[in-house]
DNA sequence: CGAAACGGTGACGGTTTCGTGACATTTTCG
DNA sequence: CGAAAATGTCACGAAACCGTCACCGTTTCG
């Protein structure tokens, strides 16, 4: 496989530990003692997976993290964080920042790969998401990002989801208590009507680029998003 | 209800934990271990849920689903994943894939037993969902549109349940009551004539497409769909 | 033949539904 | 902390939709 990871960690016999395990695991590895040195080699070359220390002179390892979750092309890089024993709310905090997984100190070097083997693995399905693609319209889930005939479309987070799932389900028609179930989830409870606020805040959003008319509103059932324009003679 | 769950699982005593409890909340369980025996079950005996796991040998749990969702056979099979992480990509992810649901490891089987009967529940009237064609029509219930000749027909609610229904049961005569009770609901009362006015809209809206005789009179009785064209003789 | 029954048709008022702009609050981010 | 973005709710108005009625032509049958 030969994936690359960048190793942030500030003590350097530590770090020089952890790449040579790595490096003798099969992967390629990249070094940085500090989170700006890591940030700037994640834009150059975007690994395949970053290994954190929580402790970092600066810009703190759980800072690092949410920083990297806030950017679009960063947000699905799989994180591992390195935190001192038995720190239980580290774990807490860490895991609520975004990372994928946590590894204790002190840990053996066989225990360290296997986290990451597994981590890469559970990402795979992640990757492999599929860009959708329908009515001159783009959604790339993975970028987080939405083109209009190659022009980036500006979504806010719950616009976004809206239009995945209904991208996810085109030509059916989706009731607005089913929409709050599946794209708020079910145990939120927000009013039905809110839907049609969204709606068409994701039309408006749309609507420069000659695109609103995608979604589609039938009365007395739903929304519905369709390639299949409503006009006839 | 004796509702056949499909359960798939790779780690055995996982399987035969959730197997145990679900046959005991009174299911009948099939198993698998894997997506491609789980494919080849579903093929066999239609269940009327299936139970996947996120991390699976070969096909992952979330393949499966898109699988699933792809073939017309399984597309309305009640769907749910188990994720190992509570983490909100997951459920994302997997419910825009096009689960019903997913439940996080570690769950309590009567958490499991609550979400599927949940499930069982929401899918319930989602049956009857079968495309409808006869001459020339094409009326699709999810996506709640009327095609004449692929082209595009407006209806309003009740002019869309009305030919729903009498596209359903065609070639047969339905008095202006029956009519009443299976379109409008039975606890509604509307004067019967109301029907005729319906009727009505209906023919007019598919009038332009030349197809307004699809729905005929039976004077003193009621109406009919028939594809049979009216002899007069 | 003529009255009664029946169904088609156009119109009208009331109701429901949806789009829209505004606003307060919460969350995010520098 | 303060600005900016996002979110949920509401009120208003327009449009769609619905049920009812009156009127009229057609059919039925004594």
């Amino acid at each position: 496989m030969a994936a690359n990871v960048l190793v942030v960690e500030d003590e350097p016999a530590i770090l020089e530990l952890i790449a040579v395990n790595l490096e003798q695991a099969g992967f390629h590895v990249l070094r940085a003692s500090e989170a700006e040195t890591a940030l700037r080699l994640i834009g150059e070359a975007l690994p395949d997976l970053v290994l954190i220390d929580w402790m970092l002179p600066g810009l703190s390892g759980i800072e690092l993290v949410r920083r990297l979750r806030r950017e679009e092309r960063t947000r699905a890089l799989p994180l591992i964080l390195l935190t001192a024993r038995g720190a239980e709310v580290d774990k807490v905090l860490g895991l609520e920042a975004g990372a994928d997984d946590y590894v204790t100190k002190p840990f053996s070097p066989r225990e360290l790969v296997a986290r990451i083997r597994a981590v890469l693995r559970r990402r795979r399905p992640e990757v492999g998401e599929e860009v959708l693609e329908a009515g001159g319209l783009k959604l790339d889930p993975a970028a987080r990002r939405v083109l209009a005939e190659g022009r980036v479309v500006a979504l806010g987070p719950t616009e976004f989801r809206l239009l995945h799932f209904l991208m996810v389900h085109p030509e059916r028609v989706h009731s607005r208590s089913q929409l709050l179930d599946r794209v708020w989830g079910d145990h939120v409870f927000v009013e039905e009507r809110t839907v049609d606020v969204h709606v068409r805040r994701l039309r408006a959003a749309l609507e420069p680029y000659g695109m609103a008319g995608l979604i589609q509103t039938v009365r007395g059932a739903g929304y519905r998003f369709s390639v299949q324009t409503a006009q006839e003679a």
